[in-house]
DNA sequence: ACAAAGTCTTGACGACTGTCAAAAGGCTGG
DNA sequence: CCAGCCTTTTGACAGTCGTCAAGACTTTGT
């Protein structure tokens, strides 16, 4: 669906041109959005926060998107499209074990440095979606993305070692996200040594969870 | 320092009966607020809607804490003091692998679907100590203590088991946690088969991370 | 070039927040 | 039993929030 917009539609008969121009502009609301929602988290985030740190007014966001939980799950829509994939060239240009391991760690502490903010948000709005059931479809979605993400790159390391996963997926999901949230939530205190640590960690368990 | 407060100090010349009348005081407001931050999470939780919740009145709140942070701050201190040793008793009790590894499930399971709120709220918690600097040292202490109780669980295991752990004490932590918070964040989709998957994970785990 | 549709700005609204101060109530020591 | 401190209530404050509407500006089809 590509981020579909079931959304505030602005325009009823948008032209052809038009459509695009709309959507181009909700990518970009969004993307600040997400930029700001990354610093504050979303709980100390408004509607005009936001557009502060946007070049456009606080009525543009309204009339863009019906309402905050609009914009918050269009932006969370828009971040998964994004993150889910980050591994997928390793895993397919991998040719063993070892240059799997190295390139998925290798882009693991990557984007945990280059993207701390954005990892941050994601743990935060997972929390809030506990609470705030709009929020729930759109989390489970990318969490469920997630999952598979992970498979994929577990399946494959087994293959390459010759063995098979000696856990499902959810457990396997639940495990890895496990380190990688304890890096992102230590990140700040020491920006140093969290991303070795995690890498070591990471590692360490992959062989555990294949069986020969 | 067992839930000491360095906070609001109301009264300064209390009486001997008075500090503790303070104290308790603190406690079932601490309590209250405690029972609606779980329903409710951090966010979305106000003074007003606490005190609403309580046999109190707003201004009582800030008559015994100095502001929000610092109530929040109190509660969470107050919890840490019930959560950490919740495995203890099964950990000195245990005299087999499967005793410890049957008790510890069977109180994390209980834990689970009993204090499914508090749980929420400590996820929560966690997440928005990254935005908001003064939570950061409760929410780390927190941690800590739960990391040890962890330990003391996995190195006790390894003792009944004959061998030693094959994780150090932070790695071990990551792990159980992401299988709990998962379990924790899922519960309320399927109460039923939740906790049964939870144990049967961990049961698959435990035995991974040790060595002989 | 004109009218219509789309886009954006601005200002306002009601509701809610944390915080505080003034005053009333209750208890205890003398 | 009264004075004085402790406790609580109540009401108000300044600020922020999401939302919306009225109008100005811009683009587009014809």
């Amino acid at each position: 669906m590509s981020v579909t917009a079931d959304a505030a539609e602005p325009t009823r008969s948008a032209r052809v041109s038009g459509i695009d121009k709309v959507e181009r502009r909700r990518i970009a609301l969004a993307e600040s959005a997400l930029k700001t929602l990354g610093e504050l988290g979303y709980a100390r985030t408004s509607l005009r926060e936001i557009a502060n740190n946007s070049e456009f007014t606080h009525g543009v966001v309204h009339y863009y998107f019906r309402d905050k939980i609009d914009l918050i799950s269009y932006c969370v829509r828009y971040y998964k499209t994004k993150c889910a994939q980050r591994y997928d060239e390793v895993v397919e240009t991998a040719e063993s074990a070892d240059d799997l391991a190295v390139g998925f760690l290798g882009k693991m502490t990557q984007t945990l440095v280059e993207e701390t903010a954005m990892h941050r948000l994601w743990y935060d709005l997972r929390a809030q979606s506990m609470f705030e059931e709009q929020l729930r479809a759109d989390v489970t979605a990318i969490d469920e993305l997630l999952e598979q993400m992970i498979w994929r790159i577990l399946t494959r390391y087994a293959d390459l070692v010759g063995g098979s996963p000696a856990v499902d997926s959810p457990t396997a999901y639940a495990l890895v996200d496990g380190l990688f949230e304890q890096a992102v939530v230590g990140y700040a205190a020491d920006p140093e040594k969290v991303p070795d640590l995690l890498a070591g960690r990471v590692r360490q368990i992959l062989p555990k969870l294949i069986a020969a």
